[in-house]
DNA sequence: TGTACATCAGTGAACGCGCGTTCACTGATGTAC
DNA sequence: TGTACATCAGTGAACGCGCGTTCACTGATGTAC
């Protein structure tokens, strides 16, 4: 075996962080496989030795980006509390202008969950695992004291990924940074 | 003038609305030129005594579709109310399994408005006021006996657009049933 | 330690296809006489 | 009332382009001797 295993391992996972953050920055079908392969540092004809399709490719990132950006939030909460954090300041944690700005970094399900219900079964079938896996996320969040109820951690879910589509698609900054604010507000039940 | 002024009117009406049912169906990159006109019974070829280009058509089908989902909405929350309905009335009339199921005749913003966003200068104007006159529509709503603030109009659209998206997204139809009436719930303050 | 070799990760030209857009045309229409 | 005509809504072939995917190849690599 001239190569290592972890050879192209590594290479793979360059491929699908590139794809990670190329469809959330322009969609699933805003991006092209030679694009994302150069942005890997490759050609595209190479693709087809790593993935079946596109499809494979796009439903692999986008597991991955949700991964990444709970494992983001969870830390950015908890940073200078002692308490693990509750639904409240992970929703506040989302609901930031950083992340608006950098939806290649963000979450995927405000960055183009209604493209990807509609794609291939492939990628619908991940889309389910994604918003499964914010769910149980959330879920574990809401149990310290003051348990929240399974339809405040779905009201709240629903809020946060609304709130920042609604704050990607308001018309000027400023409404948009009223958009973030106002939603936060509501989520802490302090309006 | 040999063709009545009405004639061409109706015909960009018709195309306008054949786009509008299509675009929220397969999203706006997911529906061709020709496709729209076919379904308008026309030939792609006279689309452009119609439109400038694609994009025009897109920001001018976003502003139908939305006027559209208010008025049907309006109209259901209403039925068998003497009062107005008020926000928790309009977002339950929302958040149904006959809306999650008919993207071509609902909401534009809970079928593609992450895409949008991304797309064309003009698509782009079209989806804020798309956003502007939802919030214009829900404050008239607010504005009832129990007044209510503006974050709770602006939390409440974001938990709709959110509820009906993670709807759609969830696997299968129980849980997605679940995520309506959680989300319902939840904007009634009864949890 | 040095060299010949088999492997296979990665290359780049090529494919068929559907897209948005253009344009020369056709033929149904309302008008003028 | 009937007919010749100018208008222009709608037609359909054609364009250049980028897409996903295929495939014959190349050359860097670890291994066997």
């Amino acid at each position: 075996m001239p190569w290592k295993e972890e050879h192209k391992q590594s290479t793979r996972q360059r491929i699908v962080a590139a794809a990670a953050s190329a469809i959330r920055l322009h969609g699933p079908d805003g991006v092209s496989v030679g694009q994302i392969m150069k942005s890997a540092g490759l050609t595209h004809g190479g693709f087809y030795a790593h993935f079946g399709s596109k499809d494979e490719l796009v439903a692999e990132a986008l597991r991955h980006a949700g991964d990444e950006t709970r494992a983001f939030l969870e830390e950015k909460a908890a940073q200078g509390q002692k308490e693990p954090p509750g639904l409240a300041a992970l929703a506040k944690a989302y609901l930031c202008g950083q992340h608006r700005d950098h939806p290649e970094h963000g979450c995927p399900l405000a960055a183009c969950a209604p493209e990807l219900a509609r794609g291939d079964p492939r990628v619908q079938a991940a889309l389910g695992d994604v918003v499964n896996d914010y769910l149980a996320w959330l879920k574990q969040h809401a149990d310290g004291p003051g348990r929240q109820s399974d339809s405040q951690v779905l009201g709240t879910l629903a809020a946060m990924i609304g709130g920042m589509i609604l704050a990607r698609a308001a018309g000027d900054a400023k409404q948009s940074d009223k958009v973030l604010k106002a939603v936060q507000r509501f989520l802490e039940h302090d309006d």
